[in-house]
Parts: C-alpha cells; sequence; structure tokens
DNA sequence: AATGATTCGAACATTGTGTCCGAATCGTTT
DNA sequence: AAACGATTCGGACACAATGTTCGAATCATT
C-alpha cells in the first residue's frame, strides 16, 4: 500500500515547487503547502518534518536526477580509462540538467534557501572537482589544496548560479567552457 | 534626547550579535532578542521591522567597519595615482577586519543568513573587484566580463569564508596572496 | 466482501508576530 | 530644582503558524 504514500508525497513536492517559483522561501508557510497541495495537515505530518525537509526532498530528487550519470566516471576514477574528456562531457551534462530545471533552481539559488542548496551542491560535485584539480591543479603550488578546491568548487557554482539565476543565452558547452578557461591557464 | 535611543537599539544589536555565536539564525525569534535585550517589546518594534532587519543593521555596521577606508581609494579611481599596490593592501586589510569580527562573521557564514550576508558582501566589494579586473583581466578573452567579474567576486567571498569558518592559521597577508596567485597567471 | 494501512478533517495547545496604550522613566531645558 | 517631553516599559491583545492527536472515512489489496 504504498500507492497512497507516494501520491501523498508528490502532491507535497509539487506544490512546494510551484510555491518556489510564485514567492520566496521564506515567506511560504506549511499551511501554504498543505494548501497548495490538498493534502491534510495530519497527512503532511505524517510525512514530513517541516519545511526544509520537503525542500531537501526536492533537493535531493534534482541531485539524484544531475549527478546519477556520473557514478560511472566516479567508479572509473582508477586511472585506467577516463580521460580529461569525459570530465568536460561531465560539466557540460551538469549545465544541461540545470537548464532544464532552471526556473526552480534559480528560484532556490535567488531565495533564502540557497544556502542549504549550496551546501548540498557543493557536496555532490565535490568528487569531480576533486577529481579534475588532482588532473591538473589550476593553481600555484603555494595555495593549499584544501583552498584551491574550495575555489574551484565556488567557481562551478556560481557559473551555474548565473546560468540558472541570469537566464544567460549561452549554451551548456559555452558555459563549460567558462569554467575550463579558469582552469587550465597555467596547467 | 537621542542617547535613549541609540542604547536602546544598541542593545538590540548586541542581543543578537550574541545569539548568533550561540545557535543557528534560524532558531532565533524576535522574542529571543527581546529577552536577550531586556528590551520591552513595543520598544523593539519602534526600531526594527523585524529579526532580518536588526540583521541588516549589523551587517551594514561591519561593513562600514571594514569598508570605510576604501573610499579613498575608489576617489584614487581617476586613472592617475592608484597603483596596484594599493589594490593589494584593501585586499590585506580586508582579511585583516574580517579577522577581527571572525567568530560572528564565520556564524553568520555557515546560518541561513548567509544569503543576506553574501549579497551585500558582493555588492560593497563589486567595486574594487572591478577595478582590479579591469587593472588586468584574469580570464581568456571569451570569458565576458560580466561572467570574470562574478568568479573573481565570488573567489574572494569564497576566500573570506574560508578564513572566518574555517578558522584558518594563515595570516590575512597569505590569504590575499591566495586571492592574487588566482588573478595573475595569465595577465 | 473483508482487511488494514493511509488519509481526512477537525480540534487543540503552544509559540511567535506585530500592534496598542496608559503609566513610568529619564535626559534635557529653563 | 522643577517641569517638560521624548522614550521606554509592561502588559494586553488579535492573529497567524506550528506541530500533535484521534476517530471516522477512504481505498488499494487480499
Amino acid at each position: 500500500m504504498n500507492q497512497k504514500q507516494e501520491r501523498s508525497l508528490l502532491a507535497i513536492n509539487q506544490a512546494l515547487e510551484r510555491l518556489i517559483k510564485k514567492q520566496d522561501y521564506s515567506s511560504i508557510s506549511v499551511s501554504d503547502i498543505i494548501a497548495e497541495s490538498g493534502v491534510a495537515r495530519s497527512t503532511f505530518y505524517s510525512h514530513c518534518k517541516n519545511k526544509d525537509d520537503v525542500l531537501i526532498g526536492i533537493v535531493d530528487r534534482i541531485f539524484h536526477h544531475v549527478f546519477s550519470h556520473h557514478l560511472d566516471v566516479e567508479a572509473g576514477h582508477d586511472f585506467s580509462s577516463s580521460p580529461a574528456f569525459s570530465y568536460d562531457k561531465i560539466v557540460i551534462h551538469t549545465f544541461c540538467h540545470f537548464q532544464e530545471d532552471r526556473e526552480l533552481i534559480g528560484a532556490i539559488f535567488s531565495s533564502s534557501a540557497s544556502h542549504l542548496f549550496t551546501e548540498a551542491l557543493k557536496e555532490k560535485a565535490a568528487p569531480l572537482m576533486e577529481a579534475i584539480y588532482n588532473m591538473s591543479p589550476p593553481f600555484s603550488k603555494e595555495v593549499p589544496k584544501e583552498v584551491g578546491l574550495s575555489l574551484l568548487l565556488g567557481a562551478f557554482v556560481d557559473l551555474l548560479r548565473a546560468f540558472t539565476v541570469n537566464k544567460r543565452d549561452e549554451t551548456p558547452e559555452e558555459m563549460a567552457s567558462y569554467f575550463f578557461a579558469i582552469r587550465f591557464p597555467r596547467q
């Protein structure tokens, strides 16, 4: 009897997604989500702890969608098969996925929930950034790896933010080329 | 009779600063601030619209403290006097100020109020970053200025965040050198 | 058709928000 | 020193939001 539960949870998630596109996250109340989803109050609380909990679910779904195809390349991190080219492809693919969900992600990025979203994104993207960093550290040797990684990760997130929030005209390929333009100058 | 007002406002501001160092921003209520400050409820609302309003006051004070000495250099933006050296100095000075307020700023950075804080910081630091960018664009020419500026600004904020949140051992001079290590490789 | 998990809906206690107002306080002025 | 007047106090209030509870109703499954 999982059908009912999934339907309720889906209604709740979609309701919050719709609301996020309309108003700032901080102005949305649990009661708003309940009203928008058409679910009973008690049903809501039997599925979710609070508003942030719903958002975490949405964010997880987005990232599962975006980063699911990275696993094979992470697995190929065994130094045998994966060339630099595949990192290129993954970065482009990430921009593609963000483009598809542009409206929702852009709204989250520019809301008070951006902290939660950015943290999750950095966590998910860290392995990819580290792989790229290891392949050819983009900064001079005085910069500790920890700092350099944080900067590379920050640049990646910044470009994704600019792409979704500012609705830039560039294609995912062009955005990726900006990213690698930062990276490769002094390899 | 401004003495009373200033004392009340100061008590409110200091109360929120103390609370931010103890708990996450989102868990703090106006009632908490009132209790901590020892001010009457009606007094609070005669000074501040809400919780965010108090934070904005605190953030303004921090940035006034940090960026007040930049004005003379911005004035020197008339291409006659200011050498690259002074930008160096300003960046170092910014890290110094952030070091002094490290505990408070670090707490804000890692709270749900980071969005508000980061936006304000970027707005304040933008003129400096643009001046540095104009002096010698750090990225290849295909990267639009808008994007390059956003990346430079993001890197600056990232380093300030790492410095305050992760309580790094580096001196402000070393942190500034990391920043310029990103910037100068392909001038 | 019976079962049992899930949802509904309504009520409830609790906490937080923002406003109001008369009384008390305290710095300033004369 | 006394009166003035701006500010604060403190308590009350209406309202909105949170999170919990529970019996009745629903509906997929057996």
